[in-house]
DNA sequence: TTCCGACAGTGGGGTCGCAAT
DNA sequence: ATTGCGACCCCACTATCGGAA
């Protein structure tokens, strides 16, 4: 029996070392010792995941919570786990009462070393510097099995708890006994950003359009239908058009992998936001999904995962010909920069180009699939900055960002970015910030705005919140601009320009 | 010895469902 | 009826480790 101090002194192990092999060997180590029942629970636990899933719990829950320790462990991971399985059960008026009274009586029993990790646990913030990466390493040193079945077994079944059960249950024999399963999705493969599309234009490729919407992985099981999310949340009952569609493919059994979206009355793409509006909405039809597939994992009775990218278009072509991505397989230069071309003038986000000989592989491992998409600049003053946390604490890190009113007002507030920052601007900022501080509260400093700071971004959208109406959309830094005064910063009609269809 | 792939962390805007006010 | 919380859609970027070249 395995206490859940054990696991917590292990978190401790990972956290102190920023070594990727001695975290995995802290884990491995833990890993041995579990008894059979105990490995699902305790591999997300040292993954930072809860067993089960999210509780309903975040911080504002935890931040009211105040309980003395016990002097002594004596928690188990059993019980951990069945504590945490009934908060999740929680719901209904009252419940937050109940809940917070049954998360007390959790951390009664705990000691103070392992309330912190609970706390910080079910805040889904563990910060130990191990995740699935690592997890799926230290799977593979615990049950001395190569790494490659442990992640393969991991991208089919979407489970690390159970990959980790069969890995120490079984060794490679168990994990190779994962395979596709209809009506269990798979988890999905991504894309990483390229420079630009001629750097991303090496070898066979094919070219498609990028899409904004929301991946969708779909099951076919005759006329047996699932969606699925990128994070492998079952969506089925919200895209009931979806499923009708799938479910009128000349096949028996088929595994897609695409993107849908929202489309206005000409065929162009809604804004994100609309198509988000979607999910959660039970079967409200009234903004209609399309969907627009790019790969194939399975078709009647066949599994494609390891076959090349061509052949599962192959696959695709065959299935749902009317249903494909626009694309351009092996295409000239030229033509990949027109299919680029065609994207944006038709609304979409850009293309991703794809190496048509790799196999379907989870997460951004390989860099077999890249994504292209345009930029764009302002440079926009600095009113404040918040104080980061983690390995940010005690510098100024998150920038509040303001477009120039062209009625000659203070600047109007657009959107917040603490991405492009290195250590050394990081430093820079906090020191030069306070020199210019007006005023502060407890997590912003604010300050005269007349710094302009050189904003990339992906685009813009409405906003319901800011007070000019639109907001930034992936804001990050580019440089400092000390050239520029807030006269010299770009308006909020230019900022507005960037809207679609602005 | 240098380079580069993979990871983890640090958060961004927005929408929904649900419970509390 | 409105507000706040939590979950989950989309996501970029830097620092770092450790194996590849």
């Amino acid at each position: 029996m395995v206490l859940l101090a054990d696991v917590v002194t292990t978190s401790h192990e990972v956290s102190v070392t920023r070594s990727r092999k001695a975290k995995t060997a802290a884990i491995a180590g833990l890993l041995g010792r579990l008894d059979p029942a105990e490995v699902r629970p305790a591999t997300a636990l040292l993954a930072g995941e809860l067993p089960g899933g999210r509780a309903g719990v975040g911080w504002s829950t935890l931040a009211a919570l105040a309980v003395a320790p016990a002097p002594d462990p004596s928690l188990t991971i059993s019980a951990v786990d069945a504590a945490i399985g009934e908060v999740r059960l929680i719901k209904g008026s009252g419940s937050a009462q109940r809940r917070t009274a049954a998360l007390t009586a959790l951390l009664a029993q705990a000691t103070a070393d392992e309330q912190q990790f609970l706390v910080r646990l079910l805040g889904g913030e563990l910060r130990q510097g191990a995740l699935e990466g690592v997890m799926v390493e230290a799977i593979a040193t615990a049950a001395g099995v190569p790494t490659d079945a442990v992640r393969r077994a991991f991208m089919l079944s979407g489970r690390l708890p159970a990959t980790a059960e069969a890995a120490l249950r079984g060794g490679e024999p168990a994990l190779a006994e994962f395979g596709l399963e209809l009506g269990r999705p798979v988890r999905p493969m991504l894309a990483s950003p390229a420079e630009d599309l001629e750097s991303a234009l090496v070898g066979e490729v094919t070219v498609e359009y990028k899409l904004d919407g929301a991946r969708i992985q779909v099951h076919r099981d005759g006329d047996e239908v699932h969606v699925y999310t990128r994070t492998l949340r079952e969506i089925t009952r919200s895209v009931p058009e979806l499923v009708d569609l799938v479910r009128g493919l000349d096949c028996r059994s088929v595994v897609l992998d695409g993107e849908t979206l929202a489309l206005d009355d000409g065929g162009r793409p809604r804004p994100f936001q609309e198509t988000m509006s979607r999910f959660g909405a039970q079967n409200s039809r009234e903004l209609l999904l399309h969907p627009y597939f790019f790969d194939c994992l399975h078709l009647d009775g066949a599994d494609l995962v390891d076959l090349p990218l061509r052949d599962r278009l192959d696959a695709l072509a065959k299935v749902a010909p009317q249903h494909r991505i626009p694309a351009a397989v092996t295409p000239t230069a030229e033509r990949a920069a027109e299919l680029f071309d065609e994207a944006l003038a038709a609304g979409h986000e850009g293309v991703v180009v794809k190496d048509l000989d790799s196999g379907y592989a989870a997460g951004r491992r390989g860099r077999a699939w890249r994504k292209v998409k345009p930029e764009h600049t302002l440079d926009l003053v600095v009113l404040a900055a918040e104080w980061g946390h983690g390995r940010r604490r005690g510098y100024l890190s998150n920038l509040h960002l303001g477009a120039r009113d062209p009625d000659g007002g203070p600047p109007i507030m657009v959107g917040k970015t603490f991405k492009g920052l290195t250590d050394e601007r990081l430093a820079w900022q906090t020191e030069e910030f306070q020199r210019r501080e007006t005023h502060r509260d407890d997590w912003t400093v604010h300050i005269a705005p007349d710094l302009v700071v050189e904003i990339e971004l992906d685009g813009v959208q409405t906003s319901p919140r800011y007070p000019g109406g639109v907001a930034l959309r992936f804001a990050r830094v580019l440089r400092y601009r000390p050239d520029k005064d807030a006269a010299s910063a770009d308006s909020i009609e230019a900022v507005r320009a960037l809207l679609p269809g602005g």
